[in-house]
DNA sequence: CAAAGTTGGAAACAATTGTTTGAATATGGC
DNA sequence: GCCATATTCAAACAATTGTTTCCAACTTTG
């Protein structure tokens, strides 16, 4: 398409917008006043509000999966060396470090949180489809290593286990100013993301590793 | 406001669309053309677009709150008299029977998550202030005996994995259906809802009971 | 039965939405 | 210099939004 000033511009102002207020509340004039620039550019330069959208999240996305190929790169390098298996806590170890990696650059851990979490919870089918497709190979990657690293939980109690976590991450970090807010206030402590991620890991660490449920409905369990 | 059948069938019909596709991307017009009345009806029984959301909510969460303050002064009752403090997993083990109770009798305990979801992740700073004005007491009950059922949680601590259990919940039971399909299709095997909470079960416990984190810098033992 | 008040309905309201147009301006290659 | 292309801009577009108006139909009540 096109690269100088006003398609930065747009999209540093879309991405603040769409994390504060959602896509379908944010209106193509509110980004396009904010950002001083005229209105036909954003259809000009993305061509419509879907593709301004898609293209937010392509330029946190792209980074991150290219990190995160070359950080599983590594990781499974070092380990085909000694020939152990990846343990559980590394893989999301690297997961944990790639994501905080990524937008530290302009200092906008929060905006890609809160955007993954509207990802998820807004309608936009289109959008769940273009992550699904463009970003899907990366993830299910790191799932496979995630099984190799948990051999002994059957596959569907790992795939659910593993949504589970992901919606604690999303949900705490999309929306961390609020509960930020409450926490600091009711405990007069302040809480960095470097804080929650150190509060995160053991809890995610046990959630994977709790015991099995027990095997559904029937009255009697061994 | 007013009592008859318009009223509930505009309810009915909104809160399945707000669920579908959230709140700004449903328009009145949607709402009243499904349920069959005349689009002025909602201004006209329930004043705004604003108002119709809240009033959906509280034909939820007004019978939730009076069901889960009840559960509680039984299981409260119950342990005053053998003297013992309330564990845990029978406090969490309440809250769940009291959700999944609630919108048992419309079968629709998926609207009632997608909503709590929504009303989380849409930016709607109104539905948020109205929640917590509303119900915020029967939720600081609620934590106030999870402190004394883990004592051995730092007050901040605990705060934080609150959330963090539940955004896992919220994201798990409010994304139902997408991540159902894809389990479906991945694993062949169909999961209900209380199939999720099974698994949610030890894994929310485990979660709450995981190690505490490290201070600030230091290496880690199992 | 008739008056009063409540509910239902078609139409219009003003405001806002994403998108397109066509002319003005800047930019870069020759 | 000049031409072609790329970008910016103001204005208008058609569609959709929440809300209001005014009148008909109904139910309740005296």
């Amino acid at each position: 398409m096109a690269q100088p000033d006003t398609v930065t511009r747009i999209l540093d102002t879309a991405e603040v917008l769409f994390a504060e207020r959602g896509f379908a509340e944010t209106s193509l004039r509110n980004i396009t006043s904010k950002a001083k620039v005229n209105l036909a550019a954003v259809n000009y330069h993305f061509g419509s509000k879907k593709a301004l959208i898609q293209a937010v999240f392509a330029r946190y996305l792209d980074p991150f999966t290219t990190r995160f190929h070359a950080a599983l790169d590594e990781l499974e390098a070092r380990h085909r060396q000694d020939g152990s298996e990846i343990p559980l806590e590394e893989l999301l170890e690297t997961m944990a470090r790639t994501v905080l990696e990524v937008p530290a650059e302009r200092n906008s851990l929060k905006v890609f949180m809160r955007l993954l979490g509207l990802a998820y919870s807004q309608a936009q089918g289109h959008l769940r489809r273009y992550i699904q497709e463009e970003y899907g190979s990366v993830f299910m990657r790191f799932t496979e290593l995630v099984r190799r690293a948990t051999p002994e939980l059957p596959d569907a109690e790992r795939f659910w286990r593993l949504h589970f976590v992901l919606g604690t991450v999303i949900f705490t970090l999309s929306g961390l100013d609020a509960l930020r807010d409450i926490a600091e206030q009711d405990y007069h402590e302040h809480v960095s993301v470097r804080d929650l991620v150190r509060r995160l890991r053991p809890v995610v660490v046990s959630a994977m590793q709790a015991p099995l449920p027990e095997p559904p409905a029937q009255q009697e369990a061994s």
